[in-house]
DNA sequence: TTCACCATCTGTATCGTTACAGATTTTTCC
DNA sequence: GGAAAAATCTGTAACGATACAGATGGTGAA
């Protein structure tokens, strides 16, 4: 025992409990974590203790002994901005940490090197594990994760083989649901403003979308010059032009709120209204669109939930658990 | 979730540097760090060595020794969900910090205890700077980051007299000139749908509210039981009921974009028309509220800017800077 | 009695970094 | 030439935690 007479300024450590106890500075850090060799007694008094004086281990010893973070990456890029659904992503992510020793760190990157921000934490293991979004069909940053043997979980599915945690939205479901939304009202020409060709949810997007077509008797309208992602003042001169133009649709599928949005404020320039030119089904996360028109019709997605799921995901893939037993796929909720 | 053996061997750290170039681990130390003891060829000698080999400090070794975290600390309450400024302000902080070596912690909390994370933060040194918002006009966590000297910025200002950084919007400014607007259009029963009343920011609104009337020789309505804080449920309950009272207001102004929107569709619900039964006027930061009525007038706020600013702002007081130059109120933009 | 064995507890080394107090060499100046 | 000063460089000891290999003492079996 070598303990110091513990100044009680300073931020109790082990060792200052180890000298109020009079136990050794290993004795103390096993009790505290209920290792076997320690006596019960000891434990209760260790515990006591530590916590009379708020102890609370430093994590930068924590880390550089055991090269454990307690910390959950989530990898944003910025052209996410102005989407808002973030924030619940956030919120949820952090709700399901909250009862857990875990942080989370807000990790974006641009748009020019998607790997860049996932090398970076792999390499320094600067987090026990990552949250991405917007994955593609082969991600390339899933691969390296994979072969790095990195926990993490994605917002969205991979066609890689090797199974991964995910969380995913029924993007088929979603496009079916809308097209019977839209056949129910008479709509027979049928377009599909979808995410972006390079993602992954746009495959599934469209299948499920010319499924639903298909079922209806229909044949297909797609976007090809603008998708949900593109800047809304785009969408929305898109939108004007599509309403001057003559064979424009007379049902619309939009993968996001903001892109429908902006979408029917174009097609108003033209003079189009929605509900009598055309409708238009749309996802719904943070703000309810029939306010912004009370004829769109919505369909829900929760991201407070995805951030949830994929929190515990990653926790649990830390943990050991197989990947493969961590895969949700929400089921489109109708509003 | 295991992997591939990773490819090469550990990861570099000073020692491997010394051995490299056959330099004691100290002066490879002093030397990235620039010190003035080790001489020009060296230090060039070395720099290049760690390059070469992607040398990158171990957080957790040096935040152990020195005590420094290399992380600020955004405290967000759950409160704030769906409003999606958030995005904006994280976006703007991640910006500043990009070219740092910087990391932004996203720490969440409830509203019971406003003080729990700030504390936590400060007594277990767990980001060497802090950004917190929604401030009070004697907000309990600026008076106790300012009595343990702890590095920080609001977003929003404080009655407190010692200065503090702080990025405040001019909401009396805003109001004005609201009410400029409102005026201009003949209108002349104007109300205030404002913040609630324990923030600071409120009294500000207010003020510039009042003054606003004054100059146009108008007197005052402002909502009491309602404001920009509460569920969009209930204030689009309270539009309506308003739409249906006898002394209803002809002008609005609105200090959030998405209260607006619930206080218009509430407003609608009774039959109301903004631009004809009534003007209103409100904050625009994400999306466009044109699109959502063109008839509302918008004045824009800026989440981005105050993330960026408030980050440089810690950075600052961090490195030692005097808070009462890091103040900045932006004045608001018509749009 | 002896001794293996278990239950508890302890000291030492170590993670990667930097502060500090030398150590060594070179330069300067008389 | 020699001593002091300057310029470089180096080893050791922490920071707080844990892995590991011993200690210590008590128990029961032979």
């Amino acid at each position: 025992m070598q303990g110091e007479p513990s100044p009680n300024d300073e931020r109790p450590t082990l060792k200052t409990i180890a000298y109020l106890t009079g136990l050794g500075v290993t004795t103390v850090s096993r009790a505290l974590k209920d290792g076997p060799e320690i006596g019960e007694d000891t434990k209760q008094r260790v515990r006591l203790i530590a916590q009379q004086i708020g102890y609370r281990p430093n994590r930068a010893g924590v880390r550089l002994r055991t090269g454990k973070t307690n910390v959950i990456s989530l990898i944003l890029n910025t052209h996410e901005e102005g989407y808002g659904f973030i924030s619940a992503m956030v919120y949820g992510i952090s709700e399901a940490l909250s009862s857990t020793p875990y942080h989370l760190v807000v990790t974006p990157h641009s748009l020019s090197d998607p790997m860049e921000p996932v090398r970076y934490i792999v390499e320094t293991k600067s987090a026990d594990g990552i949250i991405i979004s917007r994955t593609e069909p082969n991600d390339p940053r899933v691969r390296y994760m994979q072969s790095q043997g990195f926990p993490f979980a994605t917002h969205g599915r991979t066609e890689i083989e090797r199974p991964h945690a995910f969380y995913d939205y029924d993007n088929a479901e979603f496009a079916k649901e809308a097209i019977r939304h839209l056949v129910s009202r008479g709509r027979k020409k049928i377009a599909l403003l979808g995410p972006p060709n390079a993602l992954y949810y746009h495959k599934h997007t469209v299948s499920g979308f010319l499924e639903g077509l298909k079922q209806a008797g229909l044949s297909a309208v797609v976007f090809d010059d603008v998708d949900s992602d593109r800047p809304m003042a785009d969408i929305k001169a898109f939108g004007e032009k599509l309403g001057h133009s003559d064979d424009r649709p007379d049902g619309i599928v939009a993968s996001s709120a903001m892109a429908a949005i902006a979408l029917i404020s174009g097609l108003e320039d033209s003079g189009r209204k929605v509900g009598q030119d055309f409708d238009i089904v749309a996802k719904q996360s943070t703000m309810p669109l029939n306010w912004y028109r009370k004829e769109i019709i919505t369909i829900d997605e929760d991201f407070r939930e995805a951030g949830r799921y994929l929190a515990q995901s990653v926790l649990a893939v830390i943990n050991g658990a197989e990947p493969a037993s961590l895969q949700h796929l929400a089921k489109p909720r109708g509003a």
